[in-house]
DNA sequence: GCTCTAGTATATCATATGTTATAACCTTTT
DNA sequence: AAAAGGTTATAACATATGATATACTAGAGC
């Protein structure tokens, strides 16, 4: 796996080579070394998988969870359905997110997760988590760090929600998926392959269906979006940004 | 502090006697028993504390930070202003609450803290963290029980901005602080007693003032709520939570 | 080649919420 | 006691977004 096995902790010195083993040993692996050990124990959380049809829940809101899921491949939603039947979508997990990292007692969970792709997952056991708070204190802060990394995505989710127009709205959401797509390694150039419907959409931005196709029309019509078939591409990338006041920082990379 | 000092692993007895220190032992020990080397560690944390008065900001979106707080006294809050100076509040912090308990690393904070009340804050290094997660198993499932519950409050108000109507929306909020403040022992029956303004409820609700002032008018219409000077009464909670869909599990005390 | 269905697109009308303006009220300051 | 500033209240008007309806398109199944 990793070419140099050294933990020189503390040091940043480069990237992970890309060829390196599951989405999540890269993203924790992507701006500190990791050494041998802690790699191995990462894969080797990960041996239990199960696969997951798109549209299918994985858990369900008000259940008691006892397990943690990793994404492997594909994408999921983390959502709420109000008993009128509306729907919220709070964020989406891609290959390397970690779902219900805390949810570890006889807690219930607070949301539902559901595959929005075909999708593969681990399935860990939260004692191993422990384990690594206990055993691995680089990856110990690189779960921490992933932590406040879901809990700012749900924060700009929020000021979407709150303080953005509906054309903003949207084009805040693709630059987060997009950068986000990025530094996994998914995009090619501007371009976005996004899985998921302009009804997904729309309960992902508290708008009507309706008025996010409009959005969308109307991120096309100023020329900062262009659509084909199944892709999206950003053809302004800057002048959405300022629209959209999106900032990067949020999604930076986890750094020791 | 605590009279029963042996430390039942797993075993939920009963809660900690009232009188019990800080508002972080009493949060994490309100259902399971710590030991009083659990008890002290907690309190030892919690010995370099600051003042801090009414609007003043504690850290600041875009800065680096290196320290975790936890409230002691008062009020504050989570939020994010934007270029054209509208701001979004995303969240409430009450005492016990932890803020930053992630931030531990070179990076930026994604969010401003700011005191809604004249506050007391302790200041944690955040290498004291890991100790805990390292030597104390249970508190360390105490401070990730924490940090989801942080997580599910995200949540639900992500779902009061994208789903519900203005009416509902404060009648939510207004759910959430009544619960969160009877769970710390600080109401008296129905009344809340809240230190922001109904701008501060503007922007945390996504409305103009005008607006949440008209929503607070319906609800006192419907007779919902009733309010004088300082003091708001809820005068039917059942139907609150009804109308605004509140569900109060997402808040439950830790359980291990 | 048809039929079904899910998804996208657009038009029309309805309404919840935003904006601007003004006044009343309270607290603090002088 | 008056002035000043922040907060709440309400009205009148403007607009972003929702609701309903109807096509259109493309794929899935037969």
């Amino acid at each position: 796996m990793s070419e140099d096995s050294s933990n020189l902790q503390g040091i940043v010195t480069n990237l992970q080579p890309p060829t390196a083993s599951s989405p999540l040993v890269r993203k924790l692996g992507s701006l500190c070394l990791l050494s041998e050990e802690e790699i191995s124990f990462l894969e080797g959380w990960q041996n239990n998988t199960i696969d997951v049809e798109a549209g299918v829940d994985f858990f369900v809101e008000g259940t008691e969870r006892k397990t943690t899921f990793i994404m492997l491949e594909g994408w999921s939603i983390r959502y709420t359905v109000l008993s009128n039947g509306r729907r919220q979508i709070l964020s989406y997990a891609l290959p390397g997110d970690i779902l219900g990292l805390h949810i570890n007692f006889n807690a219930k969970a607070t949301y539902s997760a559901a595959a929005l792709s075909t999708s593969r997952l681990a399935v860990v056991d939260p004692r191993r988590i422990l384990e690594i708070y206990q055993k691995f204190p680089i990856l110990a802060s690189g779960l921490s760090w992933a932590t406040a990394r879901e809990f700012a995505i749900l924060g700009d989710q929020t000021v979407r929600l709150g303080r953005l127009s509906a054309k903003a709205r949207l084009a805040h959401l693709l630059l987060e998926l997009w950068h986000r797509l990025e530094l996994i390694g998914n995009n090619e150039g501007n371009w976005l392959q996004l899985p998921m419907t302009q009804s997904d959409l729309a309960d992902t931005l508290g708008l009507s269906l309706v008025h996010t196709n409009r959005s969308m029309a109307a991120l096309r019509k100023s020329g900062l979006v262009s659509m084909t078939k199944n892709h999206i591409k950003l053809e302004n990338i800057d002048a959405l940004v300022q629209m959209a006041e999106f900032n990067p920082d949020h999604l930076a990379e986890f750094s020791i």
